[in-house]
Formats: structure tokens, C-alpha cells, sequence
DNA sequence: CGACGATACGGACCATCGGTCCGCTTGGCA
DNA sequence: TGCCAAGCGGACCGATGGTCCGTATCGTCG
């Protein structure tokens, strides 16, 4: 069970991979990224790049993995109203919220991420999962029916996927702090009342 | 300002075109159905296609114009509840649930559409703007604000994104009579009652 | 400390894809 | 019937994700 030990360097590798990455996704946005780009921003072969993410989509989910751990740190264990224990609809709303400032940094990732289809379709990722599950728990106290809450879950991660805030963001030139009340608004509208 | 008369091979080859490309979709999926591919089924050069197409996405977007004309057609003039004439909450679900079906049926041409990225964003391409127009009208007659009935036609769009319908029916393997009830439940509840 | 096997490196290499180019063919009109 | 613009097709191109394997390095064990 125990995992084969790392070497050294292939740790190192890794993390400057991984750096070099995400320093790429930050300046110049989406295109461009390649993973031959990638391996030569770090400084690092091709070979490696793959030896240690697998594909790309290994390399964008470490990538983003590593971007929103905090957050997700927040979600799982931090204060309310992110955290555990607040009035499900704030919850829910502060989640969407976090989610819609992570996709507005790192937008080149998150679009790369989410434009993938196949068997590397974002909903197959374990964090679309783990998002989803959140949210649908949260819900669940609310609606009477577990359906429900299931899909609206997914309604309401949909109404934050990455290209749909670029294309609002940056398309539509819909100011952030706009789209951010939308969005609360919205989510208020839709979450079901405390009565059921 | 009159266009440049087509020639009557180059008609008949756009033609076969489309209905190669076509059923490559309906009977494979997504996968496989390059451009190489394509031209092959259709019995025509690779130059042939991209002629009549421009590009990948513009046979995709024409392919799709050809299969949806119809339900365009009942929405822009058909009798109600998916013509104009109903009232807006009838409406709107109407038209999202036929907008599903549409999904339901072309699966991976509806993938391969919304997949691309860039300058091809599903968001960008009018096909998007006239039914979000749609949508937003109608909502725009329930809702005070009219910001909130644009950002409510986004979301309830994003809930039928190609996408989330083939994780739902096939990963989840959720029976479409099931995702019907919960994609209207959803929107009945999300869309603001009359006197809004 | 030396040596040996496992692990990792790197970049040449490959297949595929969207898209272009251009010499040849064909349709349509006078 | 002859002319020429419109169209054809497939060889070709550049980029990309991914693989392969000879070589270099790590880490351990005697």
C-alpha cells in the first residue's frame, strides 16, 4: 500500500513544473500554454513533464488542485459563513462566491480546464465532484426531495463555469462587482426557503 | 451587394457534406469525426470542405443551424407554449426542455460544439445570442430588474449545457424522463412568479 | 567509500489534427 | 465551341499531445 518513494530531483522537477505552469497561466492567459512550453519554462524535459502528470489534464488538475487548496481548506474546516455551520443559503452563497473569484483569478486555467472534453470532461474530475457534493448537502437541508437538490447543485456550478464568466467578464465588459450581486441574487432566488 | 452565384457541384458537394458529417455524429459520437474524416465520408477533398465551411467550427454551426431550424422556427412563430403567446414561465421551460431534447438527440455534435475554446466559444456564437435573447425577454416580463433576467437566461442555459446532459444520462446513468422533471422542477422554481 | 540497480531525465521522434496551397478540372455563359 | 472564373483534391505544413529509449543520477547496501 505504502507509495514507492520519490526521488529527490523528480520532487523538485515536479515542483518547478508546477511553478512554471502556473506562471505561464497568469501572464499571458490561456493560449500558448502548451506542454512543450511548459517544460521549457521549467527549465525541465518533455519526458518529465508527462513522467510526472500523465497528460495534460494531470497537469491542469495538480495545477488547480494546488491553486484552490486554500479554498477548499476554507470550505471543509474554516469559519462560517464558507465553513461549516452557517444558515445553508449564506453557505451556499459563499461558496459560489469563492468559486466565482477562483475562476476570475487563474481564468487561462480554469477555461484550459473546463474546455476539455472526453473522458477528461470536467464533471469526471474528482474536484467537480467533491464541489458538487458540497452543494448538493448543503441544499439537501432545504428541498424536500434528494433529486432536487442534486440538480440544483450542478445548475448552480454551471452558473459559474469559466467561460461563461469570461464571456461576461470580458465579452460583455460586465464589471466584477456586477456579476458578483447577479450571481448572489440569483443564488438567493433559487435556494429554496428554510420552510422546505 | 448580391452574392457571387454558387455553382451547382459546389451546392451539391456543401450538401453532402453536411449529411456525411451528419452521420458520423449520429452514429459515433463525438470522437473521430476530424475534418479528415469528414471529407472522407462525403466522398470529397479535404480543400472542399474548409471551401464551404471556413472552418471546423463553421461546419459544426452549420450543422447544427440545419438540425435545429425547425425548433427555431416553432419558437420564433409556432403555436404556443413554445411559440410566443404563452405566459413567460410556460414558455421558458417549454423552450428549455425542447432545447434539451435537442441535446438529448445530437449528443456529440452538441459536445463538439460547446468543447472549443477562444474565438470559437459556444458564447460567441450567434446560434447562443438569439436564444439567450429568447429567454431573456420573456424573463425580462416576470423580473423588476433587467440585469437579473439576463444573468437568470445565462444560468438557466448553462443548465442544458451539452455537457452536464451527457454526465448526467450517461455517467450517472439519471433516465431522461427523470432529468426532464428535475431540469422543469428547476426551473419553476428559479423562474420569479408573475407578480415579480 | 565504491559500486550497483532502480529511478528519472531529456529530447528526438511519432501520429494526428486543423488548415493552406496550387496545379488541374469542370461548370456555365457568350 | 471555346473561354475563364469557380471549384476541386490531396500533398503539404506547423503545432500539439504523447511515447521511447539511451544516458545520467540518486540512493542504498556491502
Amino acid at each position: 500500500m505504502s507509495e514507492p518513494r520519490r526521488r529527490a530531483d523528480a520532487v523538485r522537477n515536479r515542483e518547478a513544473v508546477l511553478d512554471a505552469a502556473e506562471a505561464l497561466f497568469a501572464r499571458g492567459g490561456a493560449d500558448g500554454v502548451s506542454m512543450n512550453a511548459v517544460a521549457e519554462a521549467a527549465g525541465v524535459g518533455k519526458g518529465t513533464v508527462f513522467r510526472a502528470f500523465t497528460d495534460r489534464t494531470g497537469l491542469l488538475q495538480a495545477l488547480a488542485e494546488r491553486r484552490s487548496a486554500p479554498l477548499r481548506q476554507a470550505v471543509e474546516s474554516g469559519p462560517p459563513p464558507l465553513g461549516p455551520g452557517a444558515p445553508p443559503r449564506e453557505r451556499v452563497v459563499a461558496v459560489l462566491n469563492a468559486l466565482l473569484g477562483a475562476k476570475l483569478d487563474n481564468q487561462g486555467l480554469y477555461l484550459a480546464l473546463e474546455e476539455a472534453g472526453g473522458a477528461a470532461s470536467p464533471y469526471r474530475s474528482p474536484s467537480y465532484g467533491w464541489w458538487h457534493t458540497v452543494l448538493r448537502d448543503e441544499l439537501a437541508r432545504l428541498t424536500g426531495t434528494a433529486g432536487r437538490a442534486d440538480f440544483l447543485a450542478h445548475a448552480l456550478l454551471a452558473a459559474v463555469r469559466a467561460d461563461l464568466v469570461a464571456h461576461l467578464t470580458v465579452d460583455e465588459r460586465l464589471p466584477v462587482a456586477e456579476l458578483r450581486r447577479r450571481l448572489t441574487a440569483y443564488a438567493h432566488s433559487v435556494i429554496p426557503p428554510e420552510g422546505g
